[in-house]
RNA sequence: GGGCGAAUGGCGGAACUGGUAGACGCGUUGGACUCAAAAUCCAAUAGCAGCAAUGUUGUGAGAGUUCGAUUCUCUCUUCGCCCA
């Protein structure tokens, strides 16, 4: 007998499903569709075993669902604009085009080489024209539809990457890609009105019950609903201003105000222009970035005005006004009202320019004596000191209580505002979507005809340039339109807009007239089940529901659900120890060796002894990473499918572990061993054992396979794999009837389809089966044992356990119990006080 | 500081609505085969006591509900993630 040649076998399959178009799927009303989608790979280069790990799970259930009738779309395509390709195309003077196209051919071919059942007609690029001269169109329309609009704004500016970063690409003040203190800086600046759709965006989670309740709670935070008030503050002084408004969650702590703080950017600013003091508060200011994070880790800094702010509820009261860093102009109205005894910022600023700290809320567990002392307090307790509002309960009560006498003092009112800021998508980068906006000499903007689209990006341009490359391309910029030459915007969109539609893209990849067709996208929105990497939880699922929104903004027969993606399932990662050499470097796995699996030592200086260090997410930067293609190489497909599911729950990061995947590697070999003795029992002819036990074993495993597959338990499915295995080898030799032997034995295949195709359809074939396979039902006639395993419990604790018929009547179950050996004698010298008996599962004996 | 989640043998992890804890895999140990090794196969493998049958303890710690808790409730500890 030969042994399994996985090489040959995989690659007969991998050819036979691509020339014979096998996972090509078209609309099909008559069949319930199926969407099942991965988050597509950014063309680095190379897969990465993350990637196997994403698309093998996404797989299994594509091939799940296909064998239970559904028509199945599992797309894959490439999310290819972006700065890597920029960034490597500038160090080795490379065209990003070129660069990014050989990395999509090799990730292709490594791709297909997993046995992946995609459907590759449908293969997109982001970076091709055919896909973003229609997210050029839809840039027109959700320009048109006001969703779209340009202003001067701070941004969180890279000075390195020469770009601005998205709040969530800071990371502690830092650009997460150079690692370089980020500045603020005021440009002009596209963006998307995301927050058009903030309630939406939110209740939208509601129905989401497929998705990982983790996330949902990460959406909802981002998006930040918080009730509070506007109030109209009087203002006093010199200048011509009568009044200021601010918004605050907090008005109950309003007699503790004693200050009012407002943004560099106010209204007010307009007073202090020219004053070179306020010039070089407002340079300072410019070094803090702009996430919430960095504005509350940075000193608190303020310049004080000539202006006085009236406190509405005590007009004795008159407090400073100050310009301060930690205020934004995007939140609320450009300004708050401090109270620095109950908020930690307003605190750290009132120490600084020793302002007045009044305690108002007292800790529950304290009198009416306490004082803030050394940090704010922001706890619940009671109102003190605010004359007719002492003794409320705070903050619940105490708010409601304060905003209904503000509303009838008619000096401010009830308010809602989210945390939730609009997308900013202009990038000054050269690879991306360039947009369709142009501008005459006189700086007046003009949208680009539909007709004159898609703009396209120049090629062959030099990237060495300050700043964005598209700058310099004087000649590309222009464009004639209406007889009238215009020059074209620069900035190009983030790539985020690219993956926030490319689920609907898949439906009709090749419709030439627009993103999407109408149709299609009926039949197969939303997506069933997306799979992707939790690092993507707020950002890209954030957008991409907003997409969503945007695209059915005022149009009413767009699809019964906004929500892209009905389910979610989040993957952990793949994981490896990582191994520092005396010198501290980190090494590779192949680098070092073990004799033990507990001492490490270097392969090039094998004296030297490695310092193995925790095992953390494989990343190129602790040379941590194991090379998907090598391992495919050496072990096959099959068997990397089957490791890659086998040590963890999907959901959780997984180890990799070389002994693992051999295992997986000798299970496949294993299999085809017991394949060919399986056969030879068909072929010959057996006496009928008239055992119904392989039935029962089949039937039992179809549920489980089942129930296991729909909760993506799909580590247990392989230890059920292994079961199954195990049990075979012990039965075949028991002579079961060739007819029944082959049928179980199909049923069994079928099962294990999804996680290793390649074996298994050798093996089917082998079988001689032409018929079309189908997910096996399970025979309840085999479900139900004449015989149940009854666990005896004497005082809750487990003493024995009996074989006995099914639902026998209480009493006789109890006689039958007696009569157990153990039991009895257990029994002899005891009073049974009473039993607890649980059908055909469980007896306990209370005793004494 | 707030929110969410997790904790089970030497390791990764199973256990359906509370009902046989440790499936399955790795590792380890012993054996078979072999001149020998690798590979393969067989057996054992939570702790403690015992030659054994068996007994007993045991799912991070402590309490509670229950005939019965890995599962439900409360408090605590540690770890992870997100937000500050």
């Amino acid at each position: 007998m030969e042994r399994y040649n996985f090489k040959v076998t995989e690659e007969k399959w991998q050819n036979y499903w691509e020339k014979n178009k096998i996972f090509k799927t078209s609309l099909d009303k008559k069949k319930k569709k199926f969407y099942c989608l991965e988050m597509f790979p950014y063309p680095s280069g190379k897969i990465h075993m993350g990637h196997v790990r994403n698309y093998t799970i996404g797989d299994v259930l594509a091939r799940y669902k296909t064998l239970q009738n559904f028509n199945v779309l599992h797309p894959m395509g490439w999310d290819s604009f972006g700065m890597p390709a920029e960034n490597a195309a500038k160090q080795n003077n490379l065209d990003p085009k070129k660069w990014t196209e050989k990395n999509i051919s090799i990730m292709k071919s490594q791709l297909k080489k997993l046995g992946l059942s995609i459907d590759w007609d449908r293969e997109i690029s982001t970076c091709s024209e055919d896909y973003y001269k229609h997210q050029q169109m839809f840039f027109l329309e959700l320009y048109n539809k006001g969703l779209i609009y340009k202003k001067e704004n701070y941004v969180n500016w890279d000075p390195v990457e020469q770009t601005v970063l998205a709040n969530e690409q800071v990371i502690d003040g830092k650009g997460w890609r150079s690692g370089v203190q980020v500045e603020r800086k005021k440009l002009s600046q596209w963006f998307f009105k995301i927050t058009q759709f903030s309630e939406e965006l939110l209740s939208g989670l509601d129905d989401l019950d497929k998705w990982p309740n983790k996330v949902k709670v990460m959406q909802k935070n981002w998006i930040g609903k918080s009730f509070g008030c506007e109030i109209n503050f009087k203002i006093e002084g010199k200048l011509p201003v009568n009044e200021i408004k601010c918004f605050t969650t907090r008005p109950d702590t309003l007699f503790g105000f004693s200050f009012l703080a407002v943004s560099i950017d106010h209204p007010i600013s307009k007073f202090y222009e020219n004053d070179e003091k306020f010039k070089a508060f407002k340079n300072e200011c410019s070094k803090t970035g702009t996430t919430e994070e960095s504005i509350a880790q940075a000193d608190k800094i303020g310049f004080k005005t000539e202006l006085f702010a009236i406190n509405p509820l005590d007009n004795k009261s008159k407090v400073p006004v100050y310009f301060a860093n930690f205020v934004l102009m995007d939140y609320g109205f450009g300004a708050v009202f401090g109270c620095p005894a109950h908020d930690q910022r307003d605190f750290e600023f009132a120490k600084k320019y020793r302002l007045t700290i009044k305690t108002v809320v007292r800790p529950l567990n304290e009198d009416e004596n306490f004082k803030v002392e050394d940090e704010a307090f922001t706890g619940d307790g009671i109102l003190i000191n605010s004359e007719f509002l002492n003794g409320l309960k705070t903050p619940q009560e105490a708010i409601t209580h304060t905003i209904d006498l503000i509303e009838q003092k008619k000096i401010g009112k009830k308010k809602i505002n989210f945390r939730l800021k609009d997308w900013g998508i202009s990038r000054q980068r050269y690879w991306g979507c360039p947009i369709p906006i142009a501008y005459d000499e006189n700086g007046n903007m003009v949208t680009v005809p539909k007709n004159q689209l898609p703009i396209k990006l120049p090629e062959n341009i030099n990237l060495n340039t300050k700043g964005n490359p598209l700058d310099h391309q004087e000649e590309w910029r222009k464009i004639k339109i209406d007889n009238k030459i215009y020059k074209l915007e620069t900035d190009t969109l983030d790539t985020f807009v690219d993956s926030s539609w490319y689920y609907l893209r898949f439906c009709s990849p090749q419709n030439e007239e627009y993103g999407y067709d109408v149709d299609e996208i009926k039949y197969w929105m939303p997506v069933d089940q997306y799979i992707g990497g939790i690092e993507h939880a707020i950002l890209h699922l954030l957008y991409s529901r907003f997409f969503m929104q945007a695209l059915s903004f005022k149009e009413k027969d767009f699809l019964k659900s906004k929500e892209p993606f009905k389910g979610l399932f989040t993957q952990g990662m793949v994981c490896h120890e990582t191994y520092k050499d005396q010198k501290n470097n980190w090494l590779s796995p192949e680098e070092v060796f073990s004799d033990d699996g507990k001492n490490f030592y270097s392969l090039k200086n094998k004296k030297e002894k490695i310092i193995v260090g925790n095992s953390e997410s494989m990343s190129k930067s602790k040379k941590n990473t194991i090379d998907p293609e090598k391992i495919i190489e050496h072990y096959g497909a099959d068997a990397v499918r089957l490791f890659i599911l086998s040590d963890s729950p999907p959901e959780k990061d997984i180890q990799w572990s070389e002994q693992g995947m051999v295992a997986a590697y000798k299970f496949i070999q294993k299999f085809w061993i017991l394949h060919n003795k399986i056969t030879d029992k068909i072929k010959s002819n057996n006496e009928d054992t008239k055992s119904d036990e392989l039935n029962i074993f089949t039937n039992r495993l179809i549920e489980k396979f089942s129930y296991n597959l729909e909760k993506f338990n799909y580590n247990v499915i392989i230890a059920n794999i292994y079961e199954t295995y195990n049990f075979l080898v012990k039965e075949i030799d028991k002579n079961y009837s060739k007819e029944i032997l082959k049928e179980n034995y199909i049923k069994i295949l079928t099962l294990m389809m999804p996680v290793l195709p390649h074996i298994v359809s050798e093996a089917i074939q082998d079988l001689n089966i032409k018929d079309v396979l189908m997910w096996p039902k399970s025979d309840p006639k085999y479900l139900q044992e004449e015989f149940v395993n009854v666990v005896i419990q004497i005082n809750g604790k487990k003493k024995s356990l009996v074989k006995i018929e099914k639902d026998l009547e209480d009493i006789d179950l109890i006689d039958k119990v007696k009569k157990d050996q153990k039991i009895s004698l257990i029994l002899k010298d005891k009073n049974l006080l009473k039993y607890i008996v649980i059908k055909n599962k469980l007896v306990n004996l209370i005793v004494k």
